[in-house]
DNA sequence: AAATTACGTCAATAGTACTGACATAATCTC
DNA sequence: GAGATTATGTCAGTACTATTGACGTAATTT
């Protein structure tokens, strides 16, 4: 079995390759822009979650202030991302991608897609909703509200309100 | 749907939830050892391919000669991992991991393969390769060649050799 | 004998992360 | 309104992981 000493080591070993492969497409990228993959982590949920505080922000990449503080401001200085005053806390920094900051973004996510549409085909997976479920399942019960897959999780109706 | 722009945004942020938290496991265990995630993966790659030489750990890790040097000689230096001369070439050193390192690297396993172990069950997935094949099939298709999964991928009948 | 290979090491640099401390402005509480 | 708390920004110092480039040694190959 792949299951020796009753541990997993073949999908721990596949999560590892898996991983460093799927990073490995954006990164090329953003050697272009002088950007690192902390650039790519704000400028994808700064894209996914318009309008999210500097706090969500934190919480979510699960890193510090002084951490996200130099990527953040080199993404604003170069036009990717937009600070906004809160609307009903003004001590609050909303923010939010430019079309520029889209449009990385999106080139950022394509090649990471098509592998993952590839990934779906070729292991014959009809239902791509598995793959989701297990994933899902691995992240940390208390911080699965992070996750907001639009209609997936409650399709049909309302995805509303977190 | 949660593809939008034709972009699989879904799974890709399940990636990145599932992979923090993956990780996030054993950094508690490592910060023990004053071992950061590069100790990690050249322990898990030494006890899982006892033998293997310095040249093919690097190109599993996909990092240079100098990123490795540093933490192969602390691994080595703190007893977890021994290096033997090449038996056919004498050039080549084999690592081997120690006792120690071996139940280290178990340790480090263990909370992983729990989390695989739990999510399987919580996302009712009753086919576990399905999921082997879906992350094997996100690694560069040159690459596959680097995963050993054990009997796993040959096990019983055959979806046999691609 | 000369070239190549496998490995080790030195120096310099970059990207990402951390802790701790302090500042400012806005909001909340009493 | 005064004081506490909150959201954010910033400075200083440090650690870990990674990079490129250069050089050395021993073993193997040509």
């Amino acid at each position: 079995m792949s299951v020796e000493d009753g541990i997993d080591f073949a999908i721990i070993e596949l999560l590892f390759f898996a991983y460093r492969d799927f990073t490995s497409d954006p990164d090329q990228i953003l050697a272009d822009y002088g950007f690192g993959r902390a650039h790519h982590r704000v400028l994808h949920f700064v894209n996914r979650r318009p309008g999210l505080t500097v706090a969500e922000l934190l919480d979510v990449l699960k890193i510090t202030k002084q951490s996200l503080a130099r990527v953040l401001k080199q993404l604003i200085d170069t036009d990717h991302v937009v600070q906004l005053q809160g609307p009903r806390d003004r001590r609050q920094r909303e923010l939010y991608p430019t079309a520029k900051g889209r449009a990385l973004a999106l080139a950022l996510a394509r090649p990471q897609s098509r592998r993952i549409h590839a990934a779906l085909g070729d292991s014959g997976i009809a239902e791509r909703t598995l793959v989701e479920r297990f994933l899902e399942a691995m992240v940390n019960p208390e911080l699965r509200a992070q996750i907001d897959v639009g209609s997936a999780k409650m399709s049909g109706k309302s995805h509303g309100e977190h």
